[in-house]
DNA sequence: ATGGTAGGACGCCTA
């Protein structure tokens, strides 16, 4: 049976309730994880996402600032709402599903984006960065249980050369810088995590799933970065089928700055 | 090398 998997950083859940609803009856993702909701849970739009469909739905969201949401057509529960590094952001949910044979862990992630100065000692924002992926080698995709895993978000790290509109200049910009990249590749490697994006676009293929508000002209400059991403754990990777990246959703009116990435996979 | 835009909440922080 087939399953969709989407996740956007929306940049404001409320402002942009026009686009996500035209993106899922565009699209129709089973579910979708959302990140930087900026709404406290009590004004979360709930009444609107029933309305076109999406009548499940886990959220972790504060006054402002992050928070996550995971909505769906399909039942799902809330598994977890963990708090990194005793901040109390809400940054992560996890829900579970059933899907074919499978119980999938779906962690929803925003990772903070470490201000602009790269450097731990003078910049507590990249600190916490830092200390932030070393805690997630605290979420493996295999669990004890035997749940399969997926795990989505805006991860506000661009890993690999061609993840980049430029390797060489942004090598001292955050998000690319080789501590961020080569911890977040050990902890994604360690925790047994298939990054899919990849998997069905190799390097050295460009691929890009943020371009930033400051352009002239984003589409033309075309200078993105892929901050966003989809891992799931390895019984599952095989059944990838196709990996989205909607890029089309950065030109709609009043856009994020993101856009949304969509997995399909065909479950046993 | 620099500054550019956007959102939340309403002076300034965060991205």
């Amino acid at each position: 049976m087939p399953l969709t998997v989407a996740t956007w950083n929306i940049n404001s859940v409320r402002l942009r309730m026009p686009l996500v609803e035209r993106f899922l009856s565009e699209y129709q993702p089973d579910i979708l994880c959302l990140q930087e909701t900026k709404c406290p849970d009590d004004l979360f739009p709930r009444k609107a996402f029933e309305k076109v469909g999406y009548g499940y739905m886990g959220i972790s969201g504060q006054k402002g600032y992050h928070g996550v949401a995971t909505v769906a057509r399909r039942p799902i529960a809330v598994h977890e709402r963990r708090e990194f590094c005793a901040m109390g952001d809400c940054r992560h949910i996890s829900t579970r599903f059933e899907a074919g044979s499978h119980t999938i862990l779906l962690h929803n992630f925003y990772v903070p984006a470490g201000g602009d100065e790269p450097d731990p000692d003078i910049n507590p924002k990249f600190r916490h960065k830092l200390d932030f992926v070393a805690e997630m080698n605290g979420v493996p995709a295999q669990q004890s249980d035997g749940f399969s895993s997926i795990l989505v978000g805006d991860l506000n790290i661009a890993p690999l050369e061609s993840d980049v509109w430029s390797h060489k200049q942004l090598l001292r910009v955050v998000s690319h810088t080789p501590v961020e990249t080569e911890s977040f590749e050990a902890m994604r490697k360690a925790g047994g995590w298939v990054d899919l994006m990849r998997q069905h676009n190799p390097e050295p293929e460009k691929l890009y799933t943020w371009w930033s508000y400051r352009a002239q002209d984003w589409a033309a400059s075309d200078r993105g970065r892929r901050l966003d991403h989809i891992w799931s754990s390895d019984n599952l990777a095989g059944s990838l089928k196709r990996i989205e990246i909607v890029r089309d959703a950065r030109g709609w009116e009043r856009p994020s700055d993101h856009v949304p990435v969509i997995a399909t996979f065909a479950l046993d």
